[in-house]
DNA sequence: TGTTATGTACACCGCCCTGTGTGCTTAAGG
DNA sequence: CCTTAAGCACACAGGGCGGTGTACATAACA
């Protein structure tokens, strides 16, 4: 029941109302929250019954989770995968994001839902482990001195900046990108470009797509 | 129908029920968060009836909004006056903060309200440019370069442990003062423990009650 | 034709929410 | 005594919520 769009037998008919249900859901819980969308409302926006909606999703805490997984990586997206730019560029391109999103969806979700067991909790902080992770592994290849701690510091960065920018209604991204270039500057002991630094991959890749602010 | 406690002729019964509302709401609205209490729920805790409650207050915004205002400033109060330590200590201290509270409220009234015009929306905007104020006096007293800019970014430090703990259930607390200290350290230029510097005040007090994390 | 899978339309349930209306009790002042 | 006011107990309205039951429509197979 998880596959369709082609079903057992080759059918479809809408045309992907589960595709329909999970936009209007990106839009509505960044737009409005995740406890202020009912499903009437979401169902609505989707043009899908609530009968429909539920047979796609046992309830709105799997679509809730769904949300976050399949929420478009478009921020940082391909920003750890820019060849055209150094590993120290690509620190800083993390902090250039558009002044579009309200808020983080993931540190939305987790204080919407006030319950670290829900599943859309799990999925948030398995990807912002995946994201420091990351950061850390650019930092790594970077050069820095301890790439585990930069890629922290700097996650919490991005996360300070998107909950600041959320409380104050102004963009926190340009202050927080500043502190990462001192840091970064602080942490890569002057002209270490790019290390070959074959022993990669002791922190594992992401197993989350990595995208978001 | 502001002040009770002693009426107009000077009767008084209950003792202070808007005080075990407020006290209630603290509790409740901190520990569950603010749309997952209800208001049955935290008259029973407050010991008073939902009756009393409504003449008290006019709905629920405006108890969030004085839950916010009489939030008791417990986490960061009094770093800022603590003489016995240097401003360069004080800036730090502000990092050294139990690992106690869940989130910081306004931080999470921020996102659960999701309305920029809700009162408390509004005094959480203003808290947070207090403090951010109160950290760059305490930067120009300290011989920041830019006091401004540190301020600021040592909020954003706050903000981001704050918010990081809250998606990770862990403490970040030590990594943000990590940083601050780095930031510290590249913001004063080397020995300048204390200016006299009676330009003070170019940005004003802080005109709320300083506290929380 | 019939079956099966898929989706729709619509009404409905039970629950909890914010918010009130009504009437009663308790105390203080005159 | 009576008046006045603060507070309480109780019930209920009105609405939104998540979730479901029923009956119907469409399409691809067989």
């Amino acid at each position: 029941m998880t596959e369709l769009e082609k079903g057992p037998q080759g059918r479809r008919r809408g045309r992907g109302a589960r595709e329909r249900i999970i936009s209007a859901s990106q839009q509505l819980f960044r737009e409005q929250g995740i406890n202020r969308t009912g499903m009437d409302q979401l169902c609505a926006a989707a043009q899908v019954s609530k009968r429909t909606a539920y047979q796609h999703f046992t309830g709105k805490d799997e679509l809730v989770a769904e949300y976050l997984r399949r929420f478009d990586p478009s921020v940082l997206s391909g920003v750890f995968d820019r060849t055209d730019l150094t590993p120290r560029e690509r620190l800083l391109a993390a902090f250039d994001v558009p002044p579009t999103t309200p808020l983080c969806p993931y540190i939305g979700a987790a204080v919407e839902l006030h319950d670290p067991q829900h599943p859309a909790s799990q999925y948030a902080r398995d990807y912002k482990e995946a994201v420091a992770a990351r950061l850390a592994d650019t930092a790594r290849e970077a050069g820095a001195a301890e790439p585990e701690q930069l890629g922290e510091q700097l996650a919490l960065l991005i996360d300070g900046a998107a909950a600041r920018t959320r409380v104050l209604n102004a963009d926190a991204f340009p202050t927080a990108a500043a502190i990462a270039a001192v840091l970064i500057d602080n942490a890569i002991p002057a002209s270490s470009p790019r290390q070959p630094s074959d022993d990669r991959g002791t922190t594992g890749s992401a197993p989350v797509p990595v995208g978001g602010q």
